[in-house]
DNA sequence: GTCTATACAGAGATAGAC
DNA sequence: GTCTATCTCTGTATAGAC
């Protein structure tokens, strides 16, 4: 294992463990054994560190998960699916990675990008399950895949962040989300009339609404 | 305007503006223009200073909506207030304060508290909304209005994060939420059959994927 | 309650020997 | 590529005068 390849762990972990106030060029070196210049030897400047070290961990996570998203074919099948990623991803620390270096981007672009990028990839992934799947639900229509995607990739963070303060109440909202998705996916087997015709409303109210929106802006 | 009062709206600015890494007793009270020392004279460390500022912060949100969320009858009043209160309090950086102080959490527990706090006072406000509108809607029986108040929150959280990293795909995120909304709420409008019927099968497909999950733990 | 001064630790970053 | 040494800055925190 090269050094890089040991900063880049180390940081990865340090930044899951403890949070973007734990990560410095000394406390990293430290937990890859490495000298501390090597940290601006490799990489210029910690935060560019701590930029390759999440997009690494991304990659890698999303490769992963390829098989799994491929094999999706019904909105069941995909909350499955999302269960078991979230859980899977949150014990591995990756989503408090993409978590943390979001709240540092105020600060530093290369930070920003960082979150940006894993955002970018894990809503793709999503997203073209989403393409695959939403024909057969009633969602067809009424909402943008991406948007979608992105939806869920931000809630993750957000429940990460919560969990950290509330596990029991993270837990709960969570559990709650599992009973919105069962609904959505248990409407799939309502008469074709029906359905289409809670769809159109849903479409009347959404259009409704949007332009309140623009006749008070 | 009191030192301390200064010291606290100065904290909450940075917070909101610079976010945990742009926080420290000198940045503090220099915007709050009174000596250094100060900070830790009234608030004994700079996260408890932090904590203080958040709590307020969050007090007097939550105070200004109290009329508005009494208001709420309907899920769909209920959804046009929370989009107004997301734009509202995002842009008046309360939600980032949140983030921001969640994010820190690993590292103080003074931090934890503060976002344990805002999220306990945003989510019962919500959940009492949340209780006198769901027995009109398809998820009564379906999800705890607890949890449910607590995913909003989580959600709001999120989306912020991803508003600092990628603008445009948050605003589409948000719009994806909507969208779900407004298909929830024009389920309503279904015959009292057809809503019982795919409540039920909700319900199943609910207690199913727990069954599966309490297999394979 | 407020200010000055200061101690002290840890941060990022670089120079230069090896 | 790696190590030692070091510079400089910023951060937390306290002591003591006012």
């Amino acid at each position: 294992m090269t050094t890089r390849d040991k900063l880049l762990e180390a940081a990865a972990a340090a930044l899951a463990e403890d949070g973007m106030a734990g990560v410095s060029a000394r406390t990293v070196a430290a937990r890859a054994e490495v000298n501390q210049a090597l940290v601006f030897y490799h990489f210029g400047t910690v935060d560019e560190l701590l930029e390759a070290a999440v997009r690494r961990s991304v990659d890698l996570a999303v490769a992963s998960y390829r098989d799994r998203f491929a094999d999706v074919t019904s909105l069941g099948d995909l909350l499955t699916l999302g269960r078991a990623l979230h859980r899977t991803e949150q014990e591995r620390g990756n989503v408090a990675q993409m978590a943390q270096v979001m709240a540092g981007a105020r600060r530093s672009a290369a930070l920003a990008a960082a979150g940006r990028y894993a955002m970018d990839r894990w809503s793709a992934e999503v997203e073209a399950a989403v393409v695959r799947v939403l024909p057969g639900t009633p969602l067809a229509g009424l909402v943008d895949p991406g948007g979608l995607a992105q939806a869920v990739a931000a809630g993750f963070i957000g429940l990460e962040l919560y969990d950290g303060v509330d596990p029991d109440a993270a837990a709960g909202a969570l559990g709650s989300l599992d009973a919105v998705g069962a609904l959505v996916a248990a409407f799939e087997t309502l008469p074709p009339v029906a359905a289409r015709a809670v769809r159109s409303r849903a479409r009347k109210a959404l259009a409704r609404a949007s332009a309140a929106r623009g006749g008070v802006r």
